[in-house]
DNA sequence: ACTTGTTTTAAACGGGTGTTTGAAGTGTTT
DNA sequence: AAACACTTCAAACACCCGTTTAAAACAAGT
């Protein structure tokens, strides 16, 4: 019963949760379609978790854990300049949200909670989103004037998380409306970040950067 | 049979469908709750749409015709200059986005093709976003050097559309990352609009504004 | 008044849902 | 080997869903 030995039904059917729930949602997701894919019996579901919401608030939980794992921020972070600081931390965003290759299901998960809060959506701001945020308001009170309110950091801050979080929101609706070559060349992870941390960087006063 | 008259039970089971498809998505609104809203009999819906599915295409259609008319650009477009004429199609978003007071269900409906397509969506980038992107183009395209290429144009136009868009996905999560009392003052419609533009402006080049 | 076509109504249908149940299986302890 | 706690299993339960049905109500047209 050692929290490494009872692996086999519980963790399996966390890991067949995941993904289902993080293209489904909620409530179009069924009980039997997880049980089927982790190749469990029905009743597994109530008897390790309760029911099936206490089931989702894990699975958004383990989701975001995993997230910062895979991808974590640069840690050279100390040493260098705040503009570089600023461009890892998009690039990391960036790639947090597109993925380095297929969509991540933790993403989008995510983003279903933010898109509708339920239960699990306050801890995951607590234990996320604002130690992040935190950190990215830092990098900016290095980049722009030192008499720049409190507000106006905060404000430049969701600019930034916008655009990144855009590509994941809208994904569907930007391949309708630019042309496959553009997309495939110029809508990489890496182009991206380019693209967000320059047009960032550039509108910040004394950081005046060439196109 | 006139369209004028045939009011009653059809049209009121079309309004009350769309706050209720808004906030709760296709899947987890019952046509029985819809029936109850609009005060009509069970089989209205199956009698008058076909099936639940029509009557969510037709919301949706509804939804972006009457956040349109509601909220349309300013007619001044002409003689102004370029940069004014992004402020006002950036003042228009974010209205349209947030709504003028309370949460509009129309915007939150679209949204949520945006995130998750269906049917609806790709009438909805035919008829809706893809005219309002190339508006916006057309904008950009006056304030950035002409050698400029063409997807530098788009990118720019997501960024802007992801900061626009921001608030409205993720709305609650910005409510608990702030203080109530800044968001009260600087996260009005037009704050929100006003830091989106002179970001965005400061940004391009040629167009050097100060803070 | 009677017919005709349309709309509304209450009731039911068939199917899928989350959850529960009690028995069968499994491994460990005594 | 027997007792025990834990886990798995197939089956059933109670409920809610979208949709259908057939009768009733209604509104002209003749």
């Amino acid at each position: 019963m050692g929290s490494l030995v009872q692996d086999d039904t519980r963790s399996r059917v966390l890991a067949a949760a995941g993904p289902i729930f993080a293209d489904k949602g909620f409530q179009s997701t069924t009980v039997r379609e997880i049980c089927a894919a982790a190749e469990v019996n029905l009743a597994s579901v109530n008897y390790h978790f309760g029911d099936k919401e206490q089931l989702y608030v894990e699975t958004v939980q383990q989701a975001h854990q995993e997230r910062t794992r895979e991808v974590p921020l640069p840690s050279r972070s100390e040493g260098t300049d705040a503009a570089t600081r600023l461009r890892d931390f998009i690039h990391t965003m960036i790639t947090r949200m597109v993925g380095r290759q297929e969509a991540p299901w933790q993403t989008r998960l995510m983003l279903r909670e933010v898109l509708q809060p339920s239960k699990a959506c306050e801890e995951l701001v607590r234990e996320y989103f604002r130690p992040q945020f935190g950190l990215l308001v830092a990098i900016l009170r290095e980049l722009v004037p030192q008499d720049a309110p409190e507000h106006r950091l905060h404000q430049i801050a969701f600019s930034i998380v916008g655009q990144c979080l855009y590509y994941r929101v809208a994904g569907q609706v930007v391949s309708l409306l630019i042309e496959d070559e553009e997309l495939e060349t110029h809508y990489s992870t890496d182009a991206l970040a380019d693209h967000i941390s320059s047009f960032t960087l550039a509108s910040l006063p004394g950081t005046q950067e060439k196109w």
